[in-house]
DNA sequence: TGATTGTTGACTTGTTCCGTTAACTTTCTG
DNA sequence: CAGAAAGTTAACGGAACAAGTCAACAATCA
């Protein structure tokens, strides 16, 4: 029932990226040593965002990686579903027929609810959130110091 | 990001123990053929249960598994809570200290309130809303028959 | 005493996590 | 056009975990 450090890596990537102006292209060793991953995974890591079109990437020399998408179009559920697929908290939830009990399972619906709440919860949550609750904590910081 | 089969599975066999009348004894076969478990694996799965205090034993000859706690003193959370220990999302909720970004994290907040939203939800449902609901869904089976 | 039950710990088999490695392609610069 | 600087791809590998199994043991009852 946890996240994946490839999803944690890839936020990490993504905020990283957000602070730079839309579309600037990003070093892939710039972001390996601010966020602490190393370059094998993040391109590992990449790759599938790159896919589902979060991110671009430039070959070649003074190439890199940009995000595709602006920060308030990208949220935390955007970012877990490329890394891990679907968020589903029980098998049954899979596919219509997997769970021979389907009909008479007195769970199943919790298990729906709690997925639904799930997904509001992470797709509510935009880099643009995050840029702004970042600038919050900053600023609190430094009122207490 | 999903449960074990093992929490799937105690959740079931609690669910079957709560038909049964308050402390009595069920047999560990019964459970294990309604419910599809082998008996090997639900030895494993109780022990924990009992260690929790969800379910007591008795050895010998008629001896077998009961609730040690009333179906409406029993949540969600309680069984998969005994089975794969506490829902964290992600490591850098575990100890204070193990995320060095703890202080500059954004992200940190959302695991927690949505960490908060899910104990709640699974907290909030307990064995006897279970035995409620199932009895809802045959009602309206045979309604629809 | 012996059959019937639960207890415990070690074992197995397969999969996923967390990366690494190496060969390859694209792009820019001189 | 050569070569350096990037990203791409597939395969590999160790460790941990998931999902069970097994066998020796302890308790209980008739």
């Amino acid at each position: 029932m946890q996240i994946t450090r490839a999803s944690e890596y890839a936020i990490r990537a993504v905020l990283f990226m957000a602070r730079s102006p839309y579309r600037d292209v990003v070093l892939k060793k710039d972001i390996c040593r601010t966020q602490d991953i190393t370059p094998a995974f993040l391109t590992k890591i990449f790759q599938p965002m790159i896919k589902h079109g979060i991110i671009g990437s430039q070959r070649g020399v003074g190439g890199g990686f940009f995000l595709a998408k602006r920060p308030e179009e990208i949220s935390l559920l955007d970012v877990i579903r490329a890394q891990e697929g679907e968020i589903l908290l029980n098998t049954c939830l899979e596919e219509k027929g997997t769970c021979s009990r389907d009909m008479i399972c007195p769970v199943h619906n919790t298990w729906r609810e709690l997925r639904e709440t799930m997904l509001e919860s992470l797709s509510g949550k935009t880099f643009t959130d995050l840029l702004q609750t970042e600038q919050e904590i900053q600023k609190n910081l430094q009122q207490n110091a």
